[in-house]
DNA sequence: AAACATATTTTTGCGGGGATAAAAATAATG
DNA sequence: CATTATTTTTATCCCCGCAAAAATATGTTT
């Protein structure tokens, strides 16, 4: 079935709104005009014709979840993106928080011989520059347990798994502090009022990280104790 | 200005047809229906749209031609499909007759920036992979005389300069016969009643060509005499 | 030159995709 | 039950496609 950019721009949307929790859960109008920048009367419109079309399903005023169909249109979108985003890092030496819109417009560029190739050309990545997972060429996505840096205690060590790419200025940031994919730090101290926290790197360098920034970041924790 | 897809396209076909011919030609509705493979009521249409955005200069009833500002879009347009066809061909392994349709949908992503990263992670080509030219990064087109391989009469040489990267089935002949941009070959004979012509070249393998390749081919003829 | 025939172009009216605001319907909550 | 938030429907708009009809250009004949 060939999808319109629109249409495929919001079945990576409802994508993103399921993925974004744990568990599966039903991505509401709202959400997904919120995420889409546009309003909720077009977005209950197309809800419709992409349920008529399969790929959705639709519990009328309550929200929909992707059908298998859609998900692999979602996973194979998601895969093209960040196929796209480790392209322009590693190949044409773009930093990474130039390349989120120009991945927009690639994504939906989908001739599966071409993805095929690029993968190929890429060898084989397993994650973008953001260190989010690319959907392998079956369109299966691997689990892989993270945590919120916000959630993190006291005294806790992590590692860096992914960093959100909506954001130019927070990447920016996160890139000057060195907050990246595999950066290990441990927690100084979390203050009570504003949940901002202290973090410390093994070169001694520490950082105030508020808690718009520890938001954006998924980390593992790991058990080294110092 | 931000152009659509399809305005875009419609640039695309016009800047080819003007082209074709050695001087600037006005194209006509339906020459540009023709070659977009659709209506020429649905292009009168758009040429009054384009005009009226300053793109194309419209003699009604006689045809249109390219405004200063339509013909930097346009030669923006090719320019992006030549590098694309390079990098599929060069960095993906594509072969040339597999190409077109994929560089149709790149040619429209078209951030300045990633545009001029591929330019120079290509190397600067100043060639597609079907010989033609490459808009420079100033939208400059380089004039290169070239003829009609039909137009040769025999005992001519020749060289190869570029082909028409329509046909599919065309360009997978000219490869399994070696007629490549920088190919020699000589024409040994010329058919008076179908225009086909024997060649040769400097293996000592000849081949009769239809005029329907021969028309497809733009050569450069060469002094040297056997 | 005038008259006619043919080819080309433009206009008109209309349909689908996709967006919107405003209004109506439904769900959630006190 | 009443209020509020959310979702859906309705009516409308723009982009871009089409067929049919009207307008214009071109070529031929007299």
């Amino acid at each position: 079935m060939q999808l319109s950019r629109t249409e495929q721009n919001y079945l990576k949307a409802i994508y993103m709104i399921s993925a974004s929790s744990t568990e599966a859960v039903e991505a509401s109008t709202n959400a997904i005009a919120a995420r889409m920048d546009t309003r909720p009367a077009s977005v209950s419109d197309m809800l419709r014709r992409l349920s008529d079309k399969g790929l959705l399903n639709h519990n009328r005023y309550k929200g929909v979840t992707l059908t298998e169909s859609g998900m692999q249109q979602a996973l194979f979108i998601v895969r093209r993106h960040r196929l796209w985003e480790h392209f322009l890092v590693h190949s044409l030496g773009f930093r990474w928080n130039e390349i989120h819109e120009i991945a927009e417009e690639l994504e939906h560029v989908s001739h599966p011989e071409l993805i095929a190739r690029l993968d190929a050309f890429l060898g084989n990545p397993t994650e973008d520059p953001h260190g989010e997972l690319i959907p392998g060429a079956h369109l299966q996505m691997p689990h892989r347990p993270t945590k919120p840096m916000n959630s993190l205690i006291s005294g806790e060590h992590a590692r860096v798994v992914c960093v959100d790419e909506g954001s130019d200025v927070l990447l920016k940031y996160l890139d000057e502090i060195e907050l990246r994919p595999g950066s290990h730090f441990h927690v100084v101290s979390v203050e009570k009022f504003d949940n901002s926290m202290r973090i410390r790197r093994e070169d001694g360098s520490e950082w105030r990280i508020t808690r718009e920034v520890s938001n954006s970041v998924q980390v593992k924790r790991l058990d080294r104790m110092p």
